[in-house]
Parts: structure tokens; C-alpha cells; sequence
DNA sequence: AAGACGAAAGTGGTTGA
DNA sequence: TCAACAACTTTCGTCTT
């Protein structure tokens, strides 16, 4: 059982709208900022109003979300009662609070950084925040690079958002390689408790097509094709990003506008091989092969 | 010469005993 | 914890246009 470490009682109340936790006895504050789990994530069409949060949100882009909180040292508080109690309340404040949110800041300032390179959402930089303030308050930066827990925090963000951005994309904003990424992505998630769904083909589709210069008919025809990937369960276990390159290689062929295997590769960041491999399997297991045949014969006259 | 093809060997992640 | 496994990569020689 947690104790008051200033009047030892054990008499916690947990405030969960303010984020904090307070000793019923003395008042002091043992914990605040508080991550609170409950609503934001999952509501989506969910009939229960209750829930909704209305005016402007905490924003956890400000290292203390914009609402410090210190201890003040007028003389209106010494003379409410103890001068001794109340500076050893402002010294244990500043102890708990300054390491954390040094780290913070300059964790921010990081992703701030990451942030522009990558032309991050301002919901997808929000969130990467949120994740890596559960992370410090976790502890779980000690002994590994504040720099590899913001890239990790970036990742999980963009995927929970359905954003396009890769592994690759992050690595070269977070200058750290893809197995650190995987490592640490996969550690927070582990120890925050995440649930990452398997990314989907489909965010892909507009990000590579536009790289390669196809045409919307194109990406309508790639996303059609996902469709009937799916349907058919030929997506799983296979790479999300390979499935969109081979079905994008697929439906600029039956559309016309044709592009080599090394291209799609280059942009999608999947060998040709890969792509050989995946659009093979599909032209044949959708049966659309004669379709593609006369398209390629097209293509060539 | 460019592009497509596929075999062979290696890597990293997942799964199941 | 270990082995088996599928997907993917790298490399490379061959075929087609």
C-alpha cells in the first residue's frame, strides 16, 4: 500500500478528472499529471454523450500541458501553519517534478523536430506527445535514448492514426535504424499496453501513386483490387506495403500507364522481387491473368 | 541496354511445443 | 527457450524485347 511520504497515511484519494493523486490527510499532491485512460481513444460513433470533451483539450506538446503548478513561497502560506511543512512540500515538488520534465522538454523539442520533417498531423504530433508522456512517467526512458522512445512514440502515433508514413520514413527523420525502431516501437507498446491493428494496404495507395505519378482511375483500380485481396485473405501475414506496391504495379498495367517493377520498388520500398511475387500471385488467384496479358501486349504495341 | 524473371541463400518475426 | 516456418531481402545469372 502507497503511504503519504510526508505524513505517512495511507489515505490516498485518486482524482482521475484532475489527474491527480492527494492525501486526504495533508493535501499534499503525490502524483499529478495523471494519464487519464479512459475516454479520447475509442469513441467514435458512440451514442453516449457524457463522454464527449468539450473546450479546448490539455495539450501534451507543452511540456507541463500548459498548466504548471508550483508551490508558492509568499508569506500568506507560511502563515497558514507550518513555514517547515510547507518548504519541505515545495523541495519534494521540485525534485519529482524537474527531472521529468527536463527529459520532457527536451524530448519535445525533439518531436517538434521530427515533426517538420515529416509534415506531421497536428493529431498524429499530439498523440506521439501523449505517448511519450506515458512513457516517461513509466520510467521507461531510463537507460535507453530519449531520441529512440520519441521515434517509437512517433511510429505508434502515425499507425494508430492510419497514417501513411513507414518504418523508413521514420528512421531517417529519427536518424536511428530500422531494428532500433522495431525494438523500442515494440517495447513501448509492450509496456503501455497498445493495441496496434495491422497496418492497411489501402493508406499506402495515395502515398506511392502519387510518387509515381498515376493517375486516380489507377488508384481506384489499386484500391479495387485490395478489396478483392482481402476478400480473398491473400493480405494475411504479408507486408501491407508489398500488397499495395504489387496490386499499384497490377493496376497501372490494366490501366495503361505502365511502370517498370524498379520504380514501384523504389518508391514503395519493397524489392522487386517482392512485387514479382506479390503481383503474380494475385493476377493469378483473382483470375484476372488473361486481363493482364492482353494489357501487357497493349502496353507493348 | 533495359526490364522482367526466378533460384538460392540469408534475415527477422511469429508461433507452437 | 528452441525449432520450424512464411514473408521478405540480396544477389546474381538468364531470358525477352
Amino acid at each position: 500500500m502507497k503511504r503519504c511520504p510526508e505524513c505517512q497515511s495511507n489515505r490516498l484519494n485518486q482524482n482521475k478528472e484532475a489527474g491527480e493523486i492527494v492525501c486526504k490527510d495533508c493535501g499534499l499532491v503525490l502524483e499529478d499529471k495523471l494519464v487519464d485512460f479512459s475516454p479520447e481513444w475509442t469513441e467514435h460513433e458512440s451514442e453516449d454523450q457524457s463522454k464527449r470533451r468539450t473546450g479546448a483539450p490539455l495539450t501534451y506538446t507543452q511540456h507541463d500541458q500548459g498548466l504548471g503548478t508550483e508551490i508558492g513561497n509568499s508569506a500568506d502560506f507560511y502563515r497558514l501553519g507550518n513555514k517547515d511543512k510547507f518548504y519541505r512540500l515545495r523541495r519534494w515538488q521540485r525534485r519529482v517534478s524537474t527531472a521529468i520534465e527536463r527529459n520532457l522538454q527536451l524530448a519535445l523539442s525533439e518531436l517538434k523536430r521530427i515533426s517538420s520533417v515529416l509534415h506531421l498531423a497536428p493529431a498524429v504530433e499530439e498523440e506521439a506527445a501523449r505517448i511519450y508522456t506515458m512513457a516517461v512517467q513509466k520510467g521507461l526512458v531510463k537507460g535507453r535514448g530519449l531520441e529512440h522512445i520519441v521515434a517509437g512514440a512517433v511510429y505508434i502515433s502515425s499507425r494508430l492514426n492510419d497514417s501513411s508514413l513507414t518504418m523508413d520514413d521514420v528512421c531517417r527523420a529519427g536518424g536511428l535504424d530500422k531494428k532500433e525502431l522495431g525494438k523500442n516501437y515494440r517495447f513501448i507498446m509492450r509496456k503501455l499496453d497498445i493495441k496496434l491493428m495491422p497496418a492497411d494496404p489501402v493508406n499506402y495507395v495515395h502515398k506511392f501513386a502519387s510518387k509515381l505519378d498515376l493517375s486516380p482511375v489507377t488508384q481506384t483500380k489499386a484500391l479495387k483490387l485490395i478489396d478483392d485481396i482481402k476478400k480473398n485473405g491473400l493480405n494475411s501475414g504479408k507486408s501491407p506495403k508489398a500488397i499495395a506496391a504489387g496490386a499499384l504495379y497490377l493496376a497501372a498495367i490494366m490501366n495503361g500507364e505502365k511502370r517498370t517493377q524498379e520504380k514501384v520498388a523504389m518508391v514503395s520500398n519493397v524489392t522487386e522481387v517482392t512485387i514479382r511475387n506479390r503481383y503474380k500471385e494475385f493476377s493469378e488467384k483473382l483470375g484476372i491473368k488473361k486481363h493482364l496479358n492482353k494489357a501487357l501486349k497493349k502496353a507493348v504495341a
